[in-house]
DNA sequence: GCCGGAAAAC
DNA sequence: GTTTTCCGGC
C-alpha cells in the first residue's frame, strides 16, 4: 500500500532543514496541551479532534513562533491542509476550524514525559498519553543518542515551558535570531538541566548520532504532546510508566525507559475508554503492568539478545537497560472491538541509558513523533494506484516492520533484514504505518530480504508469508506478492483514513504482531551448511552457539523428550525448527494480543515451544532481576 | 471557510 | 522537506 511518497515519515528534527523547526502541529499539539490556550485551541470532539476557537489568536502564536508576522488563519490553515497529505491531520468537515490529529500516523519515538500538570479536564478527544520516552538501543548504540532528541520537547518541563512561553509569543525563533530551537535549546539549558538523566551525557557524548542511529520505537497513536486524557486522569506522576515493577528491585526500573507509543486509533465509533489494562491514562505517564506484557517484554529481550548474539550478560554493561513494556491490549475488550479499541500502547522498546543508573525517574526527555509517509496526492493516487497496488506487498509489510540494528538482522537472518517488527492492533492503519524501526540500518538491510520485512504475523500477514513463500518456490521471485492480498484499508480516502474500519479488512487481522523478520524461507537454503562447519559467518557461528546454549538449558530442564527429537534433526534442522518456533510463538501471540495492544515483536526466540519460552523467560528474567538489581 | 496548485522561502 | 504566500475555485 505503500508508495514511494510513504516512505519513513516521521519527525526528523535533524534530518532536514524544514523539520529542524518546530513543526506546525508540533505547535499546535503544544497549545492543544496548555491549559491556558484552551480558550484559542482545544481538544472537542472525537478522538484527536480539536478546535481552533480562536484561528487569528493561533496564527498569531503561529506566527510569533516562526517570526512571521504576516501569518494568518488562511496560511496557516494552508499549513495544515498540507497535513492532509501527511495523514497527520485530517479536516473535520462541517466543523469549522475543527481539526482532527491522526495519531494512527503519528509515531513517537522516545516519548517523553509531558508535562500534563495544565491538563484538566480532558475531553474525549484528547488522545492518550504515552509516556516514558524510550529509547531503544542495543549495546552499540551510544549515549548520544539519548540526546539526539533533544531537538525538541525534550523533557516535559521543558517543553512545557517552552511551549508556553512560544504560544504566547514571548519566545520565539525570532525573538534573539539564533535558532528555531532557542526557546527549546533555552528551556533545556535552564530548566531541563537538571532533571533528565540524559542531561548526564551531555557534553560526554559526542553530537548526536544521525536520528538515523537511533533505534527507535514507533507508536501507533502516541499522544504526542502529553495530550490532555479523556476523563480518568489518574497519574499523577508522569514518571513511572510502570506502577508496578514486575522485576524485583525498585519498581522504577522499567519505567524510565519504557516507551509507551501507544496505538491510538482515533474511533469514532469507540470513544475512548481507558482500561485498566492499558496503559489508559497516559497522562500521567503511567503504564499498567501486564505480566503478558512482562513476558513478551522477556521475550523480546531474550530474542534481541539473541539476536545480537549476546549473552544477556552483554547487557550488563548497559545497567540501565530497562525493560520496555510491551503493551498489549488485554482481554478485557470486546473481541468484536479489538480493531477499534481505545488506543493502545504500542510498542516498547528496551532502552538502556548509559550512565543513568538511577534513572528510574528519568524520563527520556527525548521524544520524537514519527509519521507514516505522506499518502500520495489524490492525483497521484488516482495516478498511480495501480501501481501502488503491484507494489503494496512489499511496501506495506516494510511499514510495519521493526527494525533492529543491521548487527541483529544480519546475524538472524544471514542476509534477512533485521527487522523487528511491531504492529498495533488498533486499526489497519495503525498494522500498517506503526512501525519502530531501525532506519540507520534498515535501508542498508532491507533491500536483502523485502519479503521480510513484510513477514507480519497477522493472519493477512502469514497469509502473504505464505504465499509469498509460495511464490518463491515456484518461481524465485519475490518481487510481486502483492497479487493474493486484499488491498489494504483505503488510504485513498483521507476520510477513510481516520476511521476505524467497521470491519476488520482481511488484511488488519486486527492483530499484527509483526515479528520479525526471523524466518527462514522454506525455499532457500540455510545459510548455515548442515555440518555447520564451512564457512559460518562469526556472527552465524555465536548465535548458533548461543542458541544451543539456550536450548540446551532449557531443554534440560524441562522437555528432555521433545529436546532429543529436536537434537536427533539435527543441527541443521535445529535451526529450522527454531525460526519456526519463532514463527508459531509469533502467531500465538498474535492472537493472544489481538485483543488490543500491540506486541513489539523483537527478534522471535528460538524457543521452540511455549514451554521452552516460559523457561527462558524465566531464566531471563531472573538475569535481568539481577542485572537491574545490580545497578 | 475550505481546498489545493504553484512557486518561493527557509 | 516544510512552510509561507498567493490565488482561483467551490
Amino acid at each position: 500500500m505503500k508508495t514511494p511518497a510513504d516512505t519513513e515519515w516521521a519527525y526528523k528534527p535533524e534530518s532536514s532543514p524544514g523539520s529542524r523547526q518546530i513543526q506546525l502541529w508540533h505547535f499546535i499539539l503544544e497549545l492543544l496541551r496548555k491549559e491556558e490556550y484552551h480558550d484559542v485551541i482545544a481538544w472537542q470532539g472525537d478522538y484527536g479532534e480539536f478546535v481552533i476557537k480562536d484561528p487569528d489568536e493561533v496564527a498569531r502564536l503561529w506566527g510569533a513562533r516562526k517570526c512571521k508576522p504576516q501569518m494568518n488563519y488562511d496560511k496557516l490553515s494552508r499549513a495544515l491542509r498540507y497535513y492532509y497529505n501527511k495523514r497527520i491531520l485530517h479536516k473535520t468537515k462541517g466543523k469549522r476550524f475543527t481539526y482532527k490529529f491522526n495519531f494512527n500516523k503519528l509515531v513517537l519515538v522516545n516519548y517523553p514525559f509531558i508535562d500534563m500538570g495544565s491538563g484538566r479536564g480532558v475531553p474525549q478527544s484528547a488522545p492518550p498519553v504515552p509516556t516514558g520516552g524510550t529509547h531503544f538501543r542495543f549495546p552499540p548504540s551510544t549515549p548520544s543518542e539519548v540526546l539526539s532528541s533533544s531537538e525538541e520537547l525534550r523533557s516535559p518541563g521543558m517543553f512545557s515551558s517552552v511551549a508556553r512561553r512560544m504560544a504566547r509569543g514571548s519566545v520565539s525563533d525570532c525573538s534573539d535570531g539564533t535558532s528555531t530551537n532557542s526557546e527549546l535549546e533555552e528551556a533545556v539549558g535552564a530548566e531541563d538541566r537538571a532533571v533528565g538523566p540524559e542531561r548526564a551525557f551531555r557534553g560526554l557524548l559526542p553530537p548526536r548520532l544521525p536520528h538515523d542511529s537511533l533505534f527507535r520505537v514507533y507508536g501507533g497513536g502516541p499522544n504526542p504532546a502529553g495530550l490532555p486524557r479523556p476523563a480518568p486522569r489518574v497519574h499523577p506522576e508522569p514518571l513511572s510508566p510502570f506502577p508496578v515493577s514486575p522485576l524485583p528491585g525498585p519498581g522504577g526500573l522499567l519505567a524510565p525507559t519504557l516507551s509507551p507509543a501507544l496505538s491510538m486509533t482515533p474511533t469514532p465509533h469507540l470513544p475512548y475508554t481507558p482500561s485498566p489494562s492499558l496503559s489508559s491514562p497516559m497522562v500521567g505517564s503511567h503504564f499498567s503492568f501486564n505480566p503478558e506484557d512482562m513476558k513478551h517484554y522477556l521475550q523480546a529481550h531474550t530474542q534481541s539478545v539473541f539476536n545480537y548474539h549476546l549473552s544477556p550478560r552483554a547487557f550488563l554493561h548497559y545497567p540501565n537497560i530497562v525493560i520496555p513494556q510491551p503493551h498489549r491490549p488485554t482481554p478485557e475488550k470486546p473481541a468484536a472491538h479489538h480493531l477499534h479499541g481505545p488506543p493502545m500502547p504500542l510498542a516498547h522498546s528496551l532502552s538502556q541509558q548509559p550512565g543513568g543508573g538511577e534513572d528510574g525517574h528519568q524520563h527520556p526527555s527525548q521524544f520524537k513523533f514519527k509519521l507514516q509517509p505522506p499518502p500520495l496526492g489524490r492525483k497521484q493516487r488516482e495516478a498511480g494506484s495501480s501501481l501502488a497496488t503491484s507494489s503494496s506487498s512489499s511496501s506495506s509489510s516494510q511499514s510495519s516492520s521493526f527494525t533492529v540494528s543491521g548487527q541483529l538482522s544480519s546475524s538472524i537472518l544471514a542476509g534477512g533484514p533485521p527487522k523487528i517488527k511491531v504492529e498495533p492492533i488498533s486499526d489497519i492503519e495503525s498494522e500498517e504505518e506503526v512501525e519502530v524501526t531501525d532506519i540507520s540500518e534498515e535501508d542498508e538491510l532491507n533491500h536483502n530480504n523485502e519479503d521480510d520485512e513484510g513477514d507480519i504475523f497477522t493472519p493477512t500477514a502469514r497469509h502473504r508469508h505464505h504465499q509469498l513463500n509460495n511464490h518463491h518456490q515456484a518461481n524465485g521471485n519475490s518481487s510481486s506478492p502483492s497479487a493474493p492480498l486484499p488491498p489494504l484499508p483505503d488510504d485513498d480516502d483521507d476520510e477513510e483514513v481516520f476511521k476505524t474500519p467497521a470491519t476488520p479488512p482481511p488484511g488488519s487481522g486486527g492483530l499484527a504482531f509483526p515479528l520479525i523478520g526471523l524466518k527462514s524461507e522454506p525455499g532457500q537454503p540455510s545459510p548455515i551448511s548442515p555440518g555447520g562447519t564451512r564457512c559460518i559467518p562469526l556472527k552465524l557461528r555465536f548465535k548458533r552457539r548461543w542458541s544451543e546454549d539456550q536450548k540446551m538449558e532449557a531443554d534440560g530442564e524441562r522437555d528432555e523428550a521433545e529436546d532429543k527429537k529436536v537434537r536427533a534433526e539435527g543441527e541443521e534442522e535445529v535451526e529450522g525448527k527454531r525460526e519456526e518456533a519463532g514463527r508459531r510463538e509469533g502467531e500465538v501471540e498474535n492472537g493472544g494480543g489481538r485483543g488490543g495492544g500491540v506486541i513489539l515483536g523483537l527478534m522471535l526466540p528460538p524457543a521452540p515451544t511455549q514451554r521452552r519460552a516460559s523457561s527462558e523467560l524465566q531464566r531471563a528474567t531472573a538475569q535481568l532481576s539481577l542485572e537491574n538489581t545490580g545497578c
